[in-house]
DNA sequence: TTGAAAGCGCTAACAA
DNA sequence: TTGTTAGCGCTTTCAA
């Protein structure tokens, strides 16, 4: 068996409290008392049981962090921002791998019920109205990382969120004030909130600047490298009509461009690209990819402040920040010829 | 508070045994008194304490993943051929950020022993005395990913690992293959374990074909794209005398190529490249990359395995599991001129 | 300054 | 078929 408080106190003569007391340093106990104590823990390898800890103190110490897609360089920085300040509060970030499925996300919402952490921040593609209900209903406080898309007025957890629809507002503005009037777009699923938006901000830029949009322009994927190397494959086989794209992350560029080198294109003279996500990936290909800083590590920093408020301060208030996208100019854009 | 089993009790009029019986379906139950139990226990929102179950049963179901670099997508297979075995087993898989700091891994190790989890499979660039010893004396089973260092014979823990010189050696031979007869590597820090191996497969390889061996040829990185960029800088400064070079990784030849690239190299015609990790990324550049299979899904699915042994079957024997790589050709490689 | 006792939520042996 | 009881490891109040 492990040891625990109680083979101590047989141990070195004393009870179980004493030994409770001069472990975590609090109330009363003689020095040499303690002395004792402590060395006979270090003899005996002792460490406290955090599910005897946790029944007692209601606390696990632990904050869930759900991620749809470790393959995604996006969520590197929201995990080092979050983890830095919970590391600073002797909290533990555990990350829990959702594979961009409802089912998972669900199952992980029950795992926090059953008290395997004191939080949980959520980052998803799509919050569904099932997640969002168990959200709600959850005992214990969640953060996500999107804006949800049906908001009830009695939603209850907090949100930090970046503005999509402005961030892919960004990257097509950027295209037209170099002279660009012909921009295709890829995209995600439209029929998830994440895709949705980001079309939205193009769909928005466009409009604003009086160009006509374009179903055949728009190319659906799925965030991943070999997405953007099908849309390349179908750019090639149908031909363009146009001198920039703007893609809704990092690696869908990557796979896009890839795929166009190789068919001998030259970048950016053939093509003129704006990615999302300002990811190490960005600055990882030649040309580097001009992107939009999505500040992933202050939404992981800031949703964990969020939740160790709601756990610490037993703060009660409902609370929405909105961060703002900034462009990072690489070397993806040229003035059309 | 949170809703428990007594809380159902009392709603129902059951005691918290005969509660307990009917949601966890153990024991003799009425069906009639069970429906009713259900049924009160979905109205009160019941979900069940981990923490007290984990106290009871000395079991938490969960199993600490800890990886150095959530930033290299090396880990993400092993992540997921872990999680595949360890969720059919109703376990879950929590994964630990190490950021490659043995601080880190010494503190995580603390937390398996405080319960955090019931058992970890554990990634390291770099094995030390602290952490094997730790590990030797931990209560909790530990599977490592590599060889340690210094064997003990008295070590406990298993270990399921790639053979980290064979790779080398195969992606030199590769070019050997090919005609190359002077190869640089590109590599990580030979005083990790890691870089140490990898290094030798290399050295091996040139000494087995009758090559020579110069210290010139090495360039040292961290296995991030960033390194693989100063390595690109240095080869433009100092000129280079080879044909072919390998790379301890994927991303650091990313970094490599793209700056290559940049500098007006055509590849594969001006250099010959073979890495090692057959990430997604050998295949998201131009050209392809020709890359080892390190054998990821493999190593975290058997590194499960074993973990539920120990824990399931309560195994006492030790494991040690080789696993062989194997090449991926692409694009990156040709005959010299 | 230390110890006894109770209780956190759950399970299981045993009794009824 | 159900209830009583004890105990998992820890903390904390209260008494000594």
């Amino acid at each position: 068996m492990k040891t625990t408080i109680y083979d101590i106190a047989k141990a070195t003569g004393f009870s179980a409290s004493t030994v409770s007391r001069a472990l975590n340093g609090t109330g009363y106990c003689n020095p040499k008392t303690k002395a004792k104590i402590l060395e006979a823990a270090h003899a005996l390898h002792y460490s406290p049981s955090n599910a005897g800890r946790a029944l007692k103190s209601q606390r696990s110490n632990r904050i869930l962090f759900c991620i749809p897609d470790i393959m995604n360089p996006f969520y590197f920085e929201m995990i080092q921002g979050a983890t830095d300040v919970l590391n600073r509060h002797n909290f533990h970030c555990m990350l829990c791998y959702t594979q961009h499925s409802e089912a998972e996300e669900l199952k992980y919402l029950d795992l926090l019920s059953e008290q395997y952490g004191d939080g949980m921040i959520m980052v998803s593609f799509n919050f569904s109205e099932a997640i969002t209900e168990k959200i709600n209903h959850a005992y214990f406080p969640v953060v996500t990382t999107n804006l949800v898309p049906k908001p009830h007025t009695d939603d209850r957890f907090d949100t930090v969120y970046i503005d999509h629809i402005r961030a892919m507002y960004l990257a097509t503005q950027t295209l037209i004030d170099k002279g660009h009037r012909q921009i295709a777009i890829a995209v995600g699923d439209p029929d998830e909130q994440t895709g949705r938006e980001r079309l939205r901000g193009y769909q928005d830029c466009l409009k604003d600047h009086g160009l006509p949009y374009k179903d055949l322009n728009v190319f659906v994927g799925d965030y991943t490298i070999a997405s953007g190397k099908h849309i390349a494959d179908r750019i090639l086989v149908e031909g363009k009509d146009f001198t920039g794209l703007v893609s809704a992350n990092d690696l869908m560029a990557l796979g896009i461009v890839s795929r166009l080198q190789a068919a001998g294109f030259t970048l950016p003279d053939d093509l003129s690209i704006v990615s999302l996500d300002n990811s190490d990936y960005a600055d990882a290909v030649h040309p580097g990819l001009t992107s939009v800083d999505m500040k992933q590590y202050e939404i992981g920093k800031t949703s964990a402040e969020l939740l160790l408020e709601r756990i610490l301060d037993k703060r009660q208030s409902r609370k929405v920040i909105r961060l703002e996208p900034g462009l990072v100019e690489r070397q993806s854009v040229k003035v059309p010829v």
